[in-house]
DNA sequence: AATGTAGTTGCGAAATATCGCAACTACTGA
DNA sequence: TCAGTAGTTGCGATATTTCGCAACTACATT
């Protein structure tokens, strides 16, 4: 494998991980999960969402590797795996308040101008 | 509008935020723009990919607030317009990272087992 | 005006993602 | 064994994304 060829490859993963994020659901699926274990049907609950749907998002969210489940008796309970998902979830929330900002004093501007 | 709306819509704008990032290509840009603003032809010879690839990238990038630009003649200088979205771009290598390594653990078990 | 360089746009084909719905499996308790 | 609850899977229709290629605009130089 040549440089180039591992950068792209390492590029990828990088969107790989992202488009995971790249749903509203997933989005709020980690947002529930943030204060512990839950299970699927507590997910459909809170979220008002056919319960088919959540169960494909969480299947989504494990097989790559961010959630983790465990059975118990009938239930099924969904975790967070990677801690540091959390921060980068955060982060990307502050990005969005940034770009809001941005875009109040662009339209601001604009308004000013005419 | 009711408050679930409320939430949905702000899942929404953060996961729109997600998409930007989920293309190797647009992180690709980001990254080389991490030192400085280039033009697109900057942008075009250092990713190796054509041009009218490299200008669509930059497009959206721009349009979703990402990216400023800035005309010199002939010339169009980008640049990134939200500092925290290199923070954020860090924490998700950094999430690419732990599950890269939860993968090798994972890995590891695997084997040992059989 | 003509030529060259920088960059963008439009379009279409292919790939990927989303999501509802019906049918399914897995476990529990009577 | 039957019924009930929890959850998953398969499938198909629809929407979105990606990307190459040709044609285009914009500016500079002669």
């Amino acid at each position: 494998m040549t440089k180039t060829e591992t950068r792209r490859l390492i590029y990828t993963m990088h969107a790989q991980v992202c488009s995971v994020l790249s749903n509203a659901k997933r989005l709020e699926i980690i947002d529930l999960l943030r204060s512990g274990e839950k299970t699927a049907g507590d997910l459909t609950r809170e979220m008002e969402i056919p319960k088919p749907n959540v169960s494909q998002q969480l299947t989504i969210l494990r097989e790559k590797g961010i959630l983790i489940s465990r059975r118990e008796g009938q239930r099924i309970y969904y975790r967070l795996s990677l801690p540091k998902m959390l921060k980068a979830y955060d982060m990307l929330r502050a990005v969005l308040l940034e770009k809001l900002e941005n875009e109040g004093v662009l339209a601001e501007r604009l308004r000013s101008v005419r």
